[in-house]
DNA sequence: CAGAAATGCTTGTAGATACAACTATTGCTT
DNA sequence: AAGCAATAGTTGTATCTACAAGCATTTCTG
């Protein structure tokens, strides 16, 4: 049996969906695609099987988390986020709802405010950061060796640059 | 004036959004998450400026136009996508309500309905699969050769590799 | 220093996605 | 051949996200 009714497909990525397979460079953005959507969704499924919560809410602790006196403007983290500023704001509100971040404002421009973690969200970070980060590394590690990790990282860095610049 | 009231992050990508930055590979992931979002949302701008549909149609169509006899199992396509089958069954209702797809039938297997091209399928294709590649290439082969293209594809085929089959 | 423009965030609403339950058909086991 | 399990797809519901409009605050300009 299929250890519950569940709706995901499951697992095997078709070796070409033909997202413009026509130029020579088409391939790695199909390559781009599947892999992010393959490992997103073992992350998901890892998080969900360990009852913790989804995966945006640990992208938003980590990078708050990493943040100087662990805050963040909302602004910087919807676009840290690559997400719109409205849906970061309920995001937000559903983290605060949940006690793991805190609205704290500035001093000197009332428009902006923070989304601060609170101890609870220090805490549920440190929990699951070691799950994610497992979890990454049968991804990368397993394959890849650190000079080939940062050689991809350089390569989709550029690749970054020439789509987000003009 | 920002040309709307678009409520869109203005692209620029902040370095590091700390999502598991600790372990060697952590950055590898990083610039994947980033590149990958950077590059659709992109590619959204373009088909929302264009008057075409959003980029899933575009995928859907893709994908089905590369099969055999222009035409794929539900399955298979919700599996190509990787979205799940309930999700799919509601996305090829709205490409078959806008006349781009139309549901076939399996002689053998009762069960199974495939997703097939119509005429107006291939024509919208055939009008958006230009713009869609000529996005991609700015992204892609303004700094990439076409040997560090395929090094990337092949670079990230080995970590779906990884990431899907245990 | 007033008024217009820009900035930062939130809210209302509609559209899209996932999850789980459900139906229908096929395959397997005895 | 009967019955149970597996497969293929759809549907109901809740959640999440984007888009667009709105409010508050700050900055720019004459």
């Amino acid at each position: 049996m299929e250890q519950a009714t569940a709706d995901r497909t499951p697992d095997v990525a078709s070796q070409s969906d033909g997202a413009a397979a026509q130029n020579p460079h088409g391939d790695a953005w199909g390559a781009l695609t599947r892999t992010h959507a393959a490992i997103v969704q073992r992350l998901q499924e890892m998080l969900s099987a360990a009852d913790f919560p989804p995966l945006p809410w640990y992208e938003v602790l980590a990078a708050v988390s990493e943040a100087p006196d662990e805050r963040m403007k909302m602004g910087d983290l919807a676009e840290a986020l690559v997400i719109t500023r409205g849906g970061l704001t309920k995001l937000v509100d559903r983290l605060v709802k949940a006690g793991l971040l805190e609205r704290t404002f500035c001093e000197t421009d009332r428009r902006v405010s923070y989304a601060t973690l609170t101890p609870a969200g220090r805490d549920l970070l440190a929990e699951m950061r070691p799950a994610v980060i497992a979890e990454l590394e049968v991804a990368f590690s397993a394959n890849l060796s650190v000079a080939q990790a940062n050689e991809l990282r350089k390569t989709l860095d550029s690749v970054r640059g020439s789509a987000c610049g003009t």
